[in-house]
DNA sequence: ACGCCCAAGTTTTACGTATAACGTCCTGCT
DNA sequence: AGCAGGACGTTATACGTAAAACTTGGGCGT
């Protein structure tokens, strides 16, 4: 037993077992072969295992000059997206005996002044999803490894980049679309100063422009319910021939837009055709069920890992785009007439 | 300039200006009052502030022996409940200069195992929320200070108990449902041994048996949508009087209820009432609106963590549970005839 | 004039770990 | 016989910080 009733050290352990402390990192490190007899390494581990030795990682941490402990930065934990990020990443990171502080940036998507405020750990690096270029240099000033995820790659400074296909994801609800027959669209986009709803609006842009007598209306709402149905509304009872379909930047969204079309009298999908992105567990939830293209939140977060993982270890990272693919469920249907 | 590229530390502060390393700690430390001078103290500051100083959190930490991280241990982040508990948690550490790992047992709720296995920053404290009993022994063997979250304050041994008033809000419902003239029941209940879920059923029970002419039957389902929707739809179609009024557990259920009663050509409010527990995003996308119980997650994580604040303060946390109140939407009505 | 105390620092130490550098047998080979 | 070298360790040191213990040079009271 050590003295009082702080927790034991290797000392203690080293003690125990009638060896020096040095032996007892060696065997524990399991750097001991060839150092140690086997039986000598026998009588240490369970010189531990009695005493329930468990290193402190604080003074390894200070040894070791790394700590094993990465930063997830994402945007304000409101829906199970982030949540997802977080598992794949914090998943992969403890594979590879790595541990995940997570930051959720208080202001939400874009700048942050104070990145790691209170993330009170020592890092050995970052992933930041969703930021913006000014809170990226911010980070980058503390010169640690960093990852990005669904960011500009040209603005990245260098930083690693981690994208879901976000804009293969709008071509196929377009071609959705369009094959149903669709030709007059309202874009209910994120009113969000960020990469990934930049690029859905221009893919989306991009891919209507092809066909000749498409229409594309833009309304704009934060990603709230309320939000979301106040502005579908005005967007819906503006004079001019209605839209018949509305493509949502997100799920959530949708989930006012469907609620606004309701108030409208208007049926889904028999009047109004309107996708989502995301799939979150809402989708299914909805009635009818709402088509949507699916994000595997949990790869993005295992990829973003992955990457960091090699910006540590020297190597660089692979660039490729996570794909996604569109779930078609029961809120699409050919336009009425 | 600090030799090579390594981060400055309070010695090359020191150097910097003049000083000892000590006197670079006490002015940065904020003791310096009576120990140097306040010109001194401005050219240290100034030293560090040009060298981008940032303390060694490893080093400090095994210095004074803690670490100022708390770990939030929570079931699967599945839904948006447990990121907005450790929202609130998070904030308050904050204010007191703490940050919070988050550790999601990879078992949910229930049993689990290794529970710190993937967190790798030293700890000062522990809340647990949700937790089986046994996985309770193991966290108190590290003799970590706990506090814990919606578990059986009987059989927490000793450790400080955070609790949402549940059965107040099961009260509520129940009280409603009653009100508007319901007398036949289905409970549909979360398939998780958890302290939470039984004050539910114990709740629940207690109160409908004072009301003579109730009835109550009891479906059990893991929860996700798939198998509420399962679970309800086999419930309602069992020969008998059907039920009025289905009480989910908490919401998810509630949304699988929707969809069972809607297979089976019934209409909400007016052949069913349905009615949730957690008010998730979900609740408001429902088509009715859910009728729930709100629960203040970030209320929740917060005066958790003022409650482990307090112990490790050495004082004795207040054991007042926190209020919830019933939303009332549109998917509860009067049963017809 | 002498001692004492206070301001303004400095020197030293400890936290617990990982590892480089250093011993000491003993075995086997020439 | 002598000696190389492996097996099995030990000793010593550094990581960066906080803080206790010590130093030094006035200024002030008596």
């Amino acid at each position: 037993m050590p003295r009082g009733s702080t927790r034991p050290t290797s000392r203690d352990v080293a003690e125990a077992a009638g060896v020096s402390q040095a032996a007892v990192s060696l065997v524990l490190g399991d750097k001991w072969r060839g150092r140690v007899s086997a039986a000598t390494a026998d009588r240490v581990r369970h010189a531990a295992q009695e005493l329930g030795y468990r290193p402190n990682l604080a003074a390894r941490n200070l040894r070791l000059g790394r700590t094993r402990t990465v930063l997830l930065v994402v945007p304000a934990l409101t829906t199970e997206f982030f949540a997802g990020v977080y598992t794949g990443a914090a998943r992969v990171a403890a594979q590879h005996g790595f541990g995940v502080v997570l930051y959720p940036s208080p202001e939400g998507i874009g700048p942050a002044r104070d990145p790691f405020g209170s993330a009170q750990a020592a890092l050995d690096g970052v992933i930041a999803s969703s930021m913006a270029a000014d809170a990226l240099t911010a980070i980058r000033g503390d010169q640690l490894p960093l990852v990005m995820l669904d960011s500009d790659p040209t603005g990245s400074q260098g930083a690693a980049t981690v994208n879901l296909d976000i804009a293969d994801g709008v071509r196929q609800i377009s071609g959705h679309l369009l094959g149903l027959g669709h030709r007059r669209f309202l874009h209910l986009a994120a009113d969000i100063p960020s990469w990934t709803f930049e690029v859905r609006a221009r893919e989306l842009a991009a891919c209507l422009v092809e066909v000749p007598g498409t229409s594309l209306h833009v309304a704009r709402a934060p990603i709230s319910f309320e939000d979301a149905l106040a502005a579908t509304q005005t967007a819906l009872t503006t004079p001019g021939p209605r839209p018949t379909a509305v493509i949502c930047d997100d799920d959530k969204l949708a989930a006012g837009a469907y609620k606004a079309a309701r108030r409208l009298g208007l049926r889904i999908p028999d009047d109004i055709s309107i996708t989502g992105l995301d799939d979150l567990a809402l989708a299914r939830a909805l009635d009818p069920e709402l088509t949507t293209v699916h994000l595997d939140a949990e790869r993005f977060g295992e990829q973003g890992m992955k990457a960091l993982l090699a910006v540590l270890d020297g190597r660089t990272p692979p660039e490729e785009d996570i794909p996604v693919h569109l779930v078609v469920r029961g809120s699409t249907a050919p336009p009425n007439a």
